[in-house]
This record gives structure tokens, C-alpha cells and sequence, in this order.
DNA sequence: AATGAATGAGGATTCATTCAT
DNA sequence: TATGAATGAATCCTCATTCAT
């Protein structure tokens, strides 16, 4: 499983190499993902990465062990931005409930669709790469944990909520939106407003009185 | 965009050629799906499948413009035998509901999902392949439409169900499932038993009482 | 381990497809040999065997495995021309003799060392192309076998000669020779006299009185 | 010609640094042995090296002009501890003759190749590095001469030897030995011996009547 | 002296597709 | 119609070597 090769930080130098490096792999990662959103994953190479980073070809392999190396990186960029954006937004809400938790969670999701289009490309290939599909997996699983421990501390969900039904609701609001960047390259506004209902009707079969109604934060 | 090349038989000898063309034809086909299905679409080459099919590469493009051409073709047999299910099992139900047709409906997609795995693997990389992508499209704008005069005329659903709400429920549960056989080569089954009550979930907030409660067909 | 590709003859089409087949399985093998001459082994790239060959780097891989393949077939080819050459040499002694036996058979080895420069160098680098060595390995085995048959069919050797010592016999004399075209390019010829003295004051150790002597063919 | 960049110590630092440095060039040939006997010469990379020796690969560097340099240290490095075994082991000898310096002095030799394998393989290719091929030249001539003076003082060879034959003694003696390696990692012992006897047969040509029978040393 | 980082210059191999027969 | 052969165009990746610090 290719992973991102050490650019561990040499702490001897101060902070000129050590940011140069950061900015390369940056200027690597953005290059790439202009180029999926342009041109579609499969048809994103190495020598065009390069090209577009200004960097020679062998730079990236200083970098990334290897070309699907820099997808998985980028994927994992973009969901790190994922989680703090969810994080922060539900930090807002005012009032609590399986509705707004619901919405504000997947409106997160879409925000960082609408500026991370690469994301959606390579996400939707996880087949293909086996590093980036786990990595999905594994994020979708954090979040759905974390939701569900969130609407058990504030009371929204009944006991009749497990794990499994918050990681389905997780999987499933994550492919509708997919879907709707599919269809639209902005985001089928009412694929994505129905998502959201269909989401949130599918968890208020399991929510408390209070999770319906809502509580103030 | 490319399109099948028309194999309408040369009227000249009987039966055998076409005869022998349709089963070059399917055997290509064939051996594009268990390709597909053991090392994935990106994996796919003219010469495998021409290998596989027991036929000279050459052959591959007396039948088909392309290799896209190939996988829209293998996409386009699954969708219609996807029809063909949907319509049997409707046929044989005894009872009317939204929940019945839903789950009806649903079941039909995963069966063929089992039976033809490449599916799931072409369809997936829809983007990549414009042709199989449109053709996706306009297969669930009919699958919807259907289901949307059907419901209408068995009194399942009230004025409020619009038809892009069908189109989304039949997308969603579309988008489900592949994800229920990308997670698990058979089918995640909880994942596949959600997925209908979530779609059902989601339609019977339009449905009339009769769709609600049952109508004897 | 890589091996020659089949281009066994299509027995439909006569001679054209035929022979333009072989001709341009030679004209690689030529050309990859003139490389080896001129450049060494490792120099040698699949692209400059194409272009001396005239053809397209990928019409390479219709006749070839891969890179090793050609330098496989080259060392075969020279093989076979050592053994013909062996062979007739032999046939035209008109006394035979320990002596004359060895002096005439490692000529003929010198001989295509000389029309055949590339063997050399294919032949030292052994262990790097286990295909090679492996051929090689076999080549001489098979040459120290039907010496050693002919050595005791005529009367030469005696009971002492092992076929074991033969084969040793043998790889030395064919060391030797590779030694002689290391230092010289056209083969140092104190180096390959004295050779043939040593091999033959080696094998004269088993000899009976005839093979000493010599008989008349 | 690459050649051994000076690592003569800068007289700045006492011992330390010289004796660090000294270290270091081991560390690195010995790396390379260890990497050339595992995988040959042609899969030797100066990455692989470095970070067998635990050194970045520009310290490599700063002791060695080129990769190639590397790999001629490492030979001269094997042959002067040959010329010292041999040297020792004739020294041991009671009784000299022909045979039991010629026995002697092979045997030596593949003591040395026992111990370091990766000259074998260095040294087989010597084509490809002229330099070693140079050197591997210069040493057998070296080793030819020095046995050529010793058996003629000692009375064991007639006028008949020339220098040139004792030098083609020792190359071919050689070679038969990288021969025996070449077949067997641990040397064929019985390649071996019949080398010697090879080697003998021929020298005992030139041998005067103590030389065959032997001198109390 | 030491070294992390950078890179120019290939190199082997693959593949979809097209012809000539 | 069928097909063996041919090939143009890429693609990923490696590596020896050199700098800048």
C-alpha cells in the first residue's frame, strides 16, 4: 500500500528548508487536483502533475512514493478540511436537534465538495485504489462515531440508534452528495436539499422527543 | 461519443452468421464482465478481453467502435435485464404500498447487482466513460418515470410527489446499493435492508393513506 | 523466465507473412548484436535495438518477451552456429587424436567468437540473465556430451575420463576463449594457443595410447 | 577513468576525523559487497549503497568520485588481501614443486573468493568498468611476475616457462575459479580441483626435474 | 566536511487501434 | 468477414549526480 514518503521535518535547519519542502508538496497536491477536477483522475499523469507544479518529475517522487500516493494525500487533505469545517459548524448551532445536526453536518460535506472538487473524482474511484478507499472508509467511520456520541451526549437519539445505522446515514449522505456533484459541477442544489431530507427522515425514526423538537445549545 | 457498431446481419447467408455474430458479440461481452469484475475497469485491455473471448483483437472491432464501446454495451445489457426484473417482480405483487413497491423495486436492482458484478464496477466510473454515464442517466429517468405513473395510478402517492423526487429516490437507492457491493463483494446486506428503509422512508412522506397502509393489486 | 515469443508460422498464408516475420526477428537479433559490439551489454537499450533494427520500439514486443528475451535469442542463435561449426569442422579430420580433437573443436568455438562477437559479451554477463547462464549451462553440457561420446567411440580416452571431466573440459576451454576476446578484440591468440595446449595436456591425462597417437578417420 | 578521490586525512583534526573517515569508506565498501553479492552488480544503486553503509548518499561523495569508483575500491581492496594470502601461504610451504605452488597459490585465491564474493562479481564484468578491468590486469600480471621470479629462483621451472605463459597460467586460473563460483555460490569444489590439475598439467610442461619432484624449501 | 533536496535524462513496457491480406 | 501483424504515443518510474546550506 503506497504511502506518503517522510518529509519528517530535519529540525537541524530552521524553518527555511523545512517550509520549502511543505510548499512543494503543496504546490504538488494543488496541481493535481486542478488537473483531476480539469481532466478526470484517469487521465491524470505524473509528467502533467509535474508540469503543472513547476516541478520536475523526479521532484514528486522525493515526495510521494508514487503517483497514487498523491491521490490519497489529497484526499486526506481534503478531509481533515472536512472534519474542521463540520467541527466548527455544528460548534454555531443554536439549537440542537436530529434536523439541524443532520443539515448543518451534511451542508459541511457539500461546503468542502463545492471548493475540494478533486475530491469527489478521486473519492469515487475508491476501487480503483485501494489506499484511498480504506482511507475513506476509515474517515466515515470517525465521523459517524463522533456524530453518534454527539446526539447520544445532547439527548437527540434514542437507545434504538446504533453505530451502524449513524455509519449508514454517514455513507450514505457522503454518496448522495457525490452523486449530486456527478450530475451538476456545482452541486444539484435539489439532489442535495432532498439528501438532506431523506437523511434526516430516515434518523428521526430513531429520535428522542427532544431530537425532534430541538434543545437549546 | 461512441456508439455500437451495428451489427445487423448482412442478409446475405440465413441464419448462421448472424447467428455466429450475435454469439461473437455476447462472448465479448462475457469476457468483458469477468474481467471487469476480477481486476476492475481500469485494468481492462482489448487484449484480454479479446484473449478471454477466445477471438483475435481485430475481431473486438468488427462488433464495436471501441473499447468504451464494449463497457456501454455490457452496461446497457445489465440495465435491461435490470427492466425486465423490476417489471416481473411488480407483476407479482400482491399487495400495493409504497413500502412494497419500494422494497419490491429495490431487491429487483440488488438481484441483478449479484448477477451482473461489472455492472456495479462500470457504472461507478460513470464520469469516465461520457457514453455510459448519459446512458446511466436516461435509464433512471425511466426506471422514475415508471414508477412515478405507476404509484400515481395506484393511488400510492398523493400530488405532493413530484417527479424529480422519484428520480432522486431511484438514484439514491441506485447509489446505495453500489455502495453496499463496493463495501462487500455479495451485498452488505444491513447495508442494503437501510437503504430501503431509507428510501421508503423518505417516499412515504408523500404517500396517500392507501399508499400507506396497502391496496390489494 | 523470459522467453522468445511464439511466431510459430501461420501455416495459411505461404511464404510472404512467413518470411517477412523471420526476417525481422533477424534483423533485431542483428542489430541487437552490432549494439553489444559496439556499446557492451549494459549499454544496450530496447530503443536503440529498434532503431538500428529500423523498426518501432513496440514491434519489438511482438517477437520478444522483453529486453531479455533478445539477448536470449541472440546467444541461442550463436549457439546453434557453434555446434554446426563444431560439427563439421570434426567431420573433416583426417586423424583423429586427443590433440586434434581438442585443438579442432575449440577453433571452431574461436572461429564464431569471432563471426560472433556479441556472444562474448552476452555470455560473460551469465549470472545477471539467468536465462542465459541457464542456456549456456546446457550448451556446454550437451557439447561435453557428444565429445566425450565421440572421444570414446573412436578409442581416444580411456576409462579414467569422466564426462564430468569433460564438461569441465569443456567450460574451461570456453573461459579461456572469453578471456582471449577480453583482452583483445579480436581474440589475443597466444592466449587461445596456449589454451588449447592446456586443455589438451589436461586431457591427455586420460588418454589411451591412440588417443596419443592418433588414428587414421 | 574514475578514480579514487584522496581521502587522505586533513591534518586539522588529530585522528578522529581520519580514522571517522576511514570508517566510513569500510562502512561504504562494505555495504556495496554486501549488496553485490545479493543482487549483483547491475542492480547496485548508489541509493541502496548509502543506505546499506547508514550514510546520505552524498557523503558517498565525498569519498569516491563516481559509483563506479566504488566498485574498483572494492576489487583493489579484495586483491590486496589475495597477494597477502598468497603470500602467507606460500610461505608456509615445505616442500616446493610445481604442483604444490601452483596448488598453493589457487588455493589462496579461493579463500579469498570465499570470503569476498562480491569480488566475482565485480570482477567478471570487467568489461563494463574499465578500470577494473585495468586493474584486475595490472594484479595478475603483478601476481604472474612475482611466481614467475619465485619459481625460477627457486630451480622449479626450466628456461622453456616464459613470463608470458606464467602470466596466462594465473588469468586462467583465475578465471576457471570465477568459473567454479559462477556454478556453485560456494565455489565447486570439484571445479576447483580440476583446475589445479589443469593448471599443473600445463605448468609441469616447463618444469625442471625438481620442480616435479620437489625441493625441501 | 556533511547532507537533505533537487533534477536531467532516460528506460522498459503497454495499449488501443489500424492495416494489409 | 476475419485476423496476424504493426505501431505511434504515452506512462510510470529510476538513478547518478550536483547543489545550497
Amino acid at each position: 500500500m503506497p504511502a506518503v514518503r517522510t518529509h519528517q521535518a530535519t529540525p537541524k535547519r530552521r524553518v527555511p528548508t523545512q517550509e520549502r519542502s511543505r510548499r512543494r508538496v503543496e504546490g504538488i497536491l494543488d496541481a493535481a487536483a486542478t488537473l483531476v477536477v480539469e481532466r478526470g483522475v484517469d487521465a491524470l499523469t505524473t509528467r502533467d502533475i509535474a508540469d503543472a507544479a513547476g516541478a520536475p518529475v523526479a521532484s514528486l517522487y522525493q515526495y510521494f512514493a508514487d503517483k497514487e500516493a498523491v491521490l490519497l494525500a489529497l484526499a486526506a487533505r481534503d478531509m481533515e478540511e472536512m472534519d474542521a469545517q463540520v467541527l466548527e459548524d455544528l460548534g454555531r448551532l443554536e439549537v440542537l436537534s436530529v434536523s439541524s445536526v443532520v443539515r448543518t453536518t451534511m451542508k459541511a460535506f457539500v461546503a468542502v465538495y463545492h471548493r475540494r472538487r478533486a475530491f469527489v473524482e478521486i473519492y469515487l474511484r475508491g476501487r480503483t485504489n485501494a489506499a484511498v478507499h480504506q482511507f475513506g472508509r476509515e474517515h466515515n467511520a470517525r465521523v459517524a462515531e463522533s456524530l453518534y456520541a454527539f446526539a447520544a451526549d445532547a439527548g437527540l437519539a434514542g437507545p434504538e440508534l446504533t453505530p451502524a445505522m449513524a455509519l449508514l446515514a454517514v455513507e450514505v449522505g457522503d454518496r448522495v452528495f457525490q452523486l449530486a456533484f456527478e450530475h451538476d459541477a456545482d452541486g444539484d442544489p435539489v439532489l442535495i436539499e432532498e439528501g438532506i431530507t431523506m437523511v434526516t427522515a430516515y434518523l428521526e425514526r430513531y429520535a428522542t422527543p427532544e431530537g425532534l423538537a430541538g434543545i437549546r445549545a
